[in-house]
DNA sequence: CGCCTTGTTGAATACTGTCAATACACGTGG
DNA sequence: CCACGTGTATTGACAGTATTCAACAAGGCG
């Protein structure tokens, strides 16, 4: 199995046996975590988790018990902000959803990679805005889709995700959410998830058995989901053929 | 008036008067929009919008016209990531709320004062940790908490933003949007703002006239939001007394 | 003064949540 | 091999929340 960072990245940038390589070395020391563990805790905050295997999800809790799920973190996700560094980030939690493999990368040496590096750090960089793009279509989903759209949309998209890094079989994928973890994710009931899904099943959109998930036909669906094609970066590359992009320190 | 933006770091790292300037300097140049004009249009992709004074949202449409707000920017906001320039961000656009006055700085311009002035840079990161934090809470947000619990959410945020740039008139503030913009904001009916914000006044916790905000009490309004009173940095400030923070190349 | 935007209200409807019961799958221990 | 327990999925009935539609009021502005 190639490295899932390295294949993220090299959807952005073409790197050379050098840049491989040093991708590679920041992934040493990878350990894996159980189903259902926390993973980067407030514990170390200097640390950025990648998630080279498996699911992992941030969420957070409200006082009454209520869960939100704000983030879900796929093969070659970076479950953390690299300036996320700077805050004491103890307004939620990152958990496993599957046993998994995580690299556990010191900010200081990521950055000195990317120092290093400039064609990774145009990766990194180009993958957080990715991110970003992700956690605004979720507010748009959250705040203006209706649960049947807001489904079809959360399973377009990791189901693009997960092809996007390899990981998508034909047109299936895995999906080993709880029909609870749906609906914490989309902020709907677990009955109500179930409902929806099996309207999804019943328009032929999908299949879902288990935790393998078919999607009938992307294209219908992503119009079901009124998912904007273009969002996930699936066509055009950000951050590709603009020159060599200005220079920062980050801190 | 002193510069928003400035006001806005000094709470984050203690300026000299050299820091001080090259704020002040990034801002030359600003220009007045009107009330309900798009700022920061794809046209210019490698420039920053840096709101100087007034209120400006971010918002994407879906095909049928529904319209949700992601991002709402005060006095001394960046409308953008810094590392934003790399992508098109073609997929939400950016208006002003009233008359306001925007700072179009060139990312490479931001970034050769940050390269310059590291307590400046280490400001600006914090400030997008704290942006980020803001964007999770909103999903939580419009993912589990009622109505009631999301619109007494969103004037306590807004109301501690402003007085941390010292907007706030004692318990009041500047709150210029229509039932509507609260709509898209918090993904609700019009009228059901209405009934949400009447239920707010009846239980005396607002006041709201015009553009008038008043909050009876920050604690119990906050309390009726589970609000988690740390987590707009309001008591702790992230990234101050941690020591020299790491360095890397923005690309 | 009349127009337009915004705010307010009521009634009917639709959507989603809650509660409770049942079914199903899987792993453990007997 | 089977009984059992646990977690997950499914279903129905019902309650509650939020939306839609429609009408009207209030205020600003030309």
């Amino acid at each position: 199995m190639t490295n899932a960072l390295l294949r993220k990245l090299e959807r952005f940038e073409t790197f050379g046996r050098v840049e491989r390589d040093a991708v590679a070395h920041l992934c040493a020391g990878a350990i894996h975590h159980r189903s259902d563990e926390q993973i980067g805790q407030a514990g170390q905050p200097g640390v950025i988790p990648i998630l080279l295997s498996g699911f992992a999800y941030r969420f957070k809790l409200l006082s009454d018990g209520r869960r939100q799920i704000h983030g879900l973190f796929l093969s070659g996700d970076l479950c953390r902000h690299i300036y996320g560094f700077l805050a004491v980030q103890g307004d939620h939690g990152i958990r496993t959803l599957t046993p998994s493999l995580v690299a556990s990368v010191p900010v200081t040496t990521l950055l000195g990679v990317m120092d290093e590096h400039p064609r990774i750090a145009r990766a990194m960089w180009a993958n957080m805005v990715g991110d970003d793009a992700l956690m605004r279509e979720w507010v748009v989903s959250l705040g203006r889709r209706t649960a049947y759209e807001r489904m079809a949309h959360l399973l377009c998209e990791v189901f693009l995700r997960l092809r996007a890094v390899g990981q998508a079989d034909g047109e299936s994928c895995e999906l080993p959410l709880t029909q609870m973890d749906l609906g914490d994710l989309m902020g709907l009931s677990t009955v109500h998830v179930n409902r929806v899904l099996q309207q999804l099943r019943r328009d032929g959109l999908i299949a879902l058995k288990g935790s393998q998930l078919t999607i009938r036909d992307v294209a219908v669906l992503s119009r079901a989901a009124d998912l904007d094609p273009a969002y996930l970066g699936l066509d055009t590359l950000p951050g590709a053929g603009q020159g060599a992009p200005p220079r920062a320190r980050v801190a």
